[in-house]
DNA sequence: CTCTGCCTTAC
DNA sequence: CCAGGTAGGCAGAG
C-alpha cells in the first residue's frame, strides 16, 4: 500500500541566505556596509596567501567572487574591507535562521549552514498560500537576525533550488508545476545540481547548451556518457523530474580536517606532527557528537594540486583519539613510500561513523 | 564491502 | 608566481 503522501502534489521550499559569510560580517560591522567585503581563507602561508571564501555585491561588480586569490582580489579592488573567515559567527547566525525556520514545517532539511529545504504540502493548500508564506519567512529573518535570504518555491527540491537562485539578493520566485517546463528550458545546463565543468563541456561537446536541449536526449545516450545514475538524473532533472523526498538529517557523515603547510614538503616529522593536531581537531568534533568511526582516511595534495587518498576500515569501532592519531601515522607512512614527493596540503577524514551506546572505552582489535 | 579517484557545490 | 576547507556521491576495480 503506498503511502498517500508520496501520491501528492508536493509544494517544496528552498532558502538560501545572500552572500552569507560577507551579509554576516555587514551586520557585525556596520560601518563597511555599502563597501566592497571579501571573505578570506588565509592558508597560513605568506601574508595574502589564500583563497576568497566569498564576497558581497559591491566586491562581486569588481570581479571579486568566491575562489580567486587573495592577491588577486587586492588587485581588483583595493579599497575593499578583506576579513578572514569567521566560521562561529556564520554558525550562530544560522542557527537563529534555521531556527525560525523550523517554525514554518515539520521537518527542514538543512543542506549546509546557509542553505534548507522545507516541505510545506501539509501546511498549505495551494503555491499562492506558499507564496505568503515564504514573504513572512523573510520578514521574520529579516525582523529578527537582519538578514536577507532568496527563497525558491516549488514542487520538488529541484525546482525549488534553481527558483531560489533565479532572482537574488532579497529574491522570491515560485514556480507551479504547470510551469516548470517552461521555467527550465532556456535555463543553461549549469542551472542544475550535479552539472559543473566538466560535465558541462561535455555537454556541450554533445551540443546541449540550455535544458530544453538536454531533455530531449535519449536516456541510453546519457547513460552510455554519464553512467547510470548521473545519466538518468540528467534525464529526469532536465524534465523537471525529482522526486526526492525532504528528509531531515543530523549531522554529517563524515567528519573530517584539512590544512595547508606552511611550505610544500615530504619529511615524514612534519607531516606526522600536523597529522596529530588535525587528529585532534577531528577527534574533537567525534566526542562532541558522541560517535565511534569505523574508518580513516588520510588525504594528500600534492604540489600540483592533484589531491590523493588512503583509507583504512577497521573491524570495529573505535573512539578514541590514540586509535585516530596511530591509524593516521600508518596511512601517512604508507603513502610516503609510495609517493615520495612533498605535499601541500595534508588532512585526515573519518567515516563509517556509528552510534556508541556503551560508554566503555576499551581499545578494540 | 573496500578503496581510490573524480566530480560537484558553494560558501 | 598563485590556487582554502568541508562534505556527499558515484564509478570502477578488487
Amino acid at each position: 500500500m503506498s503511502n498517500s503522501n508520496e501520491r501528492k502534489n508536493r509544494i517544496i521550499l528552498h532558502m538560501d541566505m545572500d552572500y552569507f559569510f560577507a551579509q554576516c560580517e555587514e551586520r557585525e560591522h556596520p560601518e563597511i556596509k555599502g563597501k566592497p567585503v571579501v571573505i578570506c581563507v588565509y592558508s597560513g602561508r605568506g601574508g595574502d596567501s589564500g583563497a576568497v571564501s566569498t564576497s558581497n555585491y559591491e566586491a562581486r561588480k569588481l570581479g571579486v567572487k568566491a575562489g580567486i586569490s587573495i592577491n588577486q582580489a587586492k588587485k581588483l579592488a583595493q579599497d575593499a574591507v578583506f576579513l578572514p573567515v569567521n566560521r562561529e559567527l556564520y554558525h550562530n547566525r544560522s542557527e537563529e535562521v534555521m531556527g525560525i525556520l523550523k517554525g514554518y514545517c515539520d521537518k527542514i532539511e538543512q543542506e549546509s549552514v546557509d542553505e534548507a529545504y522545507c516541505d510545506l504540502t501539509e501546511k498549505v493548500t495551494d503555491f499562492e498560500e506558499a507564496r505568503l508564506l515564504a514573504l513572512k519567512l523573510k520578514d521574520e529573518i529579516r525582523q529578527l537576525v537582519d538578514l536577507t535570504c532568496s527563497v525558491g518555491i516549488g514542487p520538488n527540491k529541484l525546482i525549488a533550488k534553481i527558483a531560489s537562485d533565479y532572482q537574488k539578493p532579497d529574491g522570491l520566485t515560485v514556480i507551479r508545476s504547470e510551469e516548470v517546463l517552461h521555467f527550465l528550458a532556456p535555463l543553461k545546463i549549469t542551472d542544475l545540481i550535479g552539472v559543473g565543468k566538466k560535465t558541462g563541456e561535455k555537454l556541450n561537446e554533445l551540443g546541449v547548451k540550455i535544458i530544453v536541449d538536454m531533455s530531449k536526449l535519449p536516456i541510453d545516450r546519457l547513460i552510455r556518457e554519464f553512467g547510470q545514475a548521473k545519466g538518468l538524473w540528467l534525464k529526469q532533472a532536465s524534465n523537471g523530474i525529482d522526486d526526492s523526498p525532504v528528509e531531515e538529517r543530523q549531522g554529517t557523515e563524515q567528519i573530517g580536517r584539512i590544512i595547508t603547510l606552511k611550505e610544500n614538503t615530504n619529511e615524514l616529522q612534519i607531516i606526522l606532527d600536523a597529522i596529530d593536531q588535525l587528529s585532534g581537531d577531528v577527534y574533537m568534533k567525534l566526542q562532541s557528537r558522541n560517535l565511534g568511526f569505523k574508518s580513516i582516511s588520510f588525504i594528500a595534495i600534492s604540489a600540483d594540486l592533484k589531491t590523493h587518498t588512503k583509507t583504512l576500515t577497521m573491524g570495529g569501532p573505535a573512539k578514541d583519539v590514540e586509535t585516530i592519531r596511530i591509524k593516521a601515522h600508518e596511512l601517512v607512512k604508507s603513502f610516503l613510500l609510495e609517493h615520495p614527493n612533498p605535499l601541500r596540503r595534508v588532512g585526515i577524514r573519518i567515516s563509517n561513523l556509528v552510534e556508541e551506546k556503551g560508554q566503555k572505552t576499551l581499545g578494540d582489535y
